[in-house]
DNA sequence: CTAGTTTATATAAATAATTTATGTAAACCT
DNA sequence: AGGTTTACATAAATTATTTATATAAACTAG
């Protein structure tokens, strides 16, 4: 016997990660990478676990794409860290990718059945 | 300028085909792999495309863990068509997989701020 | 009657974003 | 001085897609 799974399995943050970053940055301002991560398990009541084998790339192809700007600074516990901020671009991205969120979910849910037949 | 997506864009499926097919296949009754395709997109209103590349390893997937079995039949067109079925194990691996997709969604929605803060 | 299209399955190669496993370095603690 | 924590980074392995082909039988047009 085992207890259902109460956390996410693999592969779970695929494709979801990028507008979660872009989301956190944008409600709760310039943060570093590894709060980054925290702040997602946190408010996912720790549904969610953010590697950080996905969380740096995702931060690399973010800050290529001109969708966040980083700048070395010190973090609260006195390390060298590289602090993000959404761009306006970004800002916009984000809307976008939170729209086709909405959209994907509904479209899943209406061939699972479970709304919005 | 460009119309705002009204269709997924690439890796949209990633870790929901499966869960759609059982469900498909448990609504719907026994059918062939392509069948099944056209009802995912019908139900999600096109939104979803599911490539045949996508679907085959899939249903050879779920064959393998035992969540369907499948016999070679005749298609409405008269073709030869492997008709699958859901099985035991597979309803019960679909409730739970059902429970783990609201619990995923609600996680991202909760991170991204839209619903059951 | 035969060439082309449609239906249906199958699979290899390419792509993309994870997970897992390491590595570096500086700061803190004992 | 040595061990732990914080923070970033990246390579290798894994997984599930997308893209591109291939096969074969049945229907369809000329």
């Amino acid at each position: 016997m085992r207890q259902p799974d109460e956390k996410a399995g693999p592969g779970a943050l695929y494709g979801t990660l990028e507008v979660m970053i872009l989301n956190t940055l944008n409600e709760q301002g310039p943060m570093h990478g590894l709060e980054i991560a925290r702040r997602i398990e946190e408010r996912s009541d720790a549904f969610l676990h953010v590697e950080e084998g996905a969380l740096y790339p995702a931060l690399h192809r973010l800050k290529r794409q001109g969708l966040t700007d980083g700048e070395w600074r010190i973090s609260q516990k006195r390390r060298r860290a590289r602090f993000y901020e959404i761009t306006p671009r970004g800002k916009k991205a984000l809307e976008e990718e939170v729209q086709q969120w909405l959209r994907h979910t509904n479209a899943v849910n209406k061939v699972l059945g479970l709304e919005e037949a």
